[in-house]
DNA sequence: ACTGTGGAGCTAACAGCGTTAGCCCCAGGA
DNA sequence: TCCTGGGGCTAACGCTGTTAGCTCCACAGT
């Protein structure tokens, strides 16, 4: 359970980050939000990660209520459409949020137990089979992260990209 | 053109980069390696991003050198598999240096003229279509990624969804 | 042979970072 | 009434990238 203290800290930690960029969350600049010096925040978190990994935790529970959704919304075939739409839709409206939450650092046993796997699983409900979603995942993952920083060819459209990945993996057999 | 000073600084910031990561990638360190104080380093580069940009096209190079000769010595209908493996491999071989070339930070204009599409041109030879390339490249990527952070189920046969992905672009038919 | 100039090293220092130690104040329960 | 602990504070440490300003030396020009 998180204090209201630390509830207050998360969501400064959120605002800052989202409109400043990850070099704004600063421990000292955290601070001012709250109207408080840099090391009261370590009364309520052991250290900085723990701020990062408590937004991220947010971040997760809103990727993945928007990826649920987009699957269990879609008409039957365009499932996989659907859910990439709806990744790629909160990546770039959160564009320093996806990046904390998928940048280094962290690897999934710090995660809330089972988190990441249930914002995982509409892959595998898109595609019915295990190995097709992990690729399809890995896919979004490498458009997303591609597109926001910006390393694709200028005027590339980018909207068939992701469409041909789309029609790929329905196209495609299982393995 | 490179001075031969430049060179060694570059050398060594990737040593210390591959053998202790990137926190240990720091002026100071690397002044130690050349038995030079840190600010010394400033009369080869003009900041510390400049190193790790020469690092990152030295690295760049080499990728696209191990690409360009994996689908030019594949047998017809293999290029993309042959690509993939060769992908992964570097990647997996070089951790460090992969997630620093494709960490945030720079963007396209940063790196030297036509370096990433020349390192990115094999995805376009193995797929002979533009879009199909890119959804490769951003599948390669997103599987690099999430491997080396250790982000996929655990247990979970990583051959077989990189082989997944690769039928996948294989069998699908151009947007 | 003398002079000048520029490359390449040095030390000292600055601001900012995450973090720790140790203090203080005050609300709430025994 | 005591006292305990939550939650704030200041001072400080070691680290980071970076700048200013000095020195030394090799080498070119006269």
């Amino acid at each position: 359970m998180r204090s209201p203290r630390a509830i207050q800290v998360v969501d400064a930690a959120r605002r800052l980050l989202e409109s400043d960029g990850p070099d704004a969350l600063t421990m000292r600049r955290l601070g001012d939000m709250l109207g408080i010096r840099a090391p009261s925040i370590y009364k309520h978190f052991p250290a900085k990660p723990a701020v990062e990994l408590a937004v991220i935790e947010d971040a997760m529970v809103e990727l993945g209520t928007a990826l649920h959704r987009a699957v269990a919304g879609a008409a039957r075939g365009e499932a996989v459409a659907s859910l990439l739409v709806a990744y790629r839709t909160y990546a770039l409206a959160h564009p320093n949020l996806y990046r904390l939450a998928t940048g280094a650092g962290l690897s999934r046993q710090d995660m809330a137990d089972g988190l990441e796997d249930w914002a995982g699983e509409p892959f595998y409900l898109a595609t019915g089979e295990p190995y097709q979603a992990q690729a399809l995942w890995a896919f979004a993952h490498g458009m997303v992260v591609l597109e926001l920083d910006d390393r694709f060819l200028p005027d590339s459209d980018l909207d068939r990209t992701w469409a041909a990945g789309a029609t790929a993996f329905v196209t495609a057999a299982p393995v």
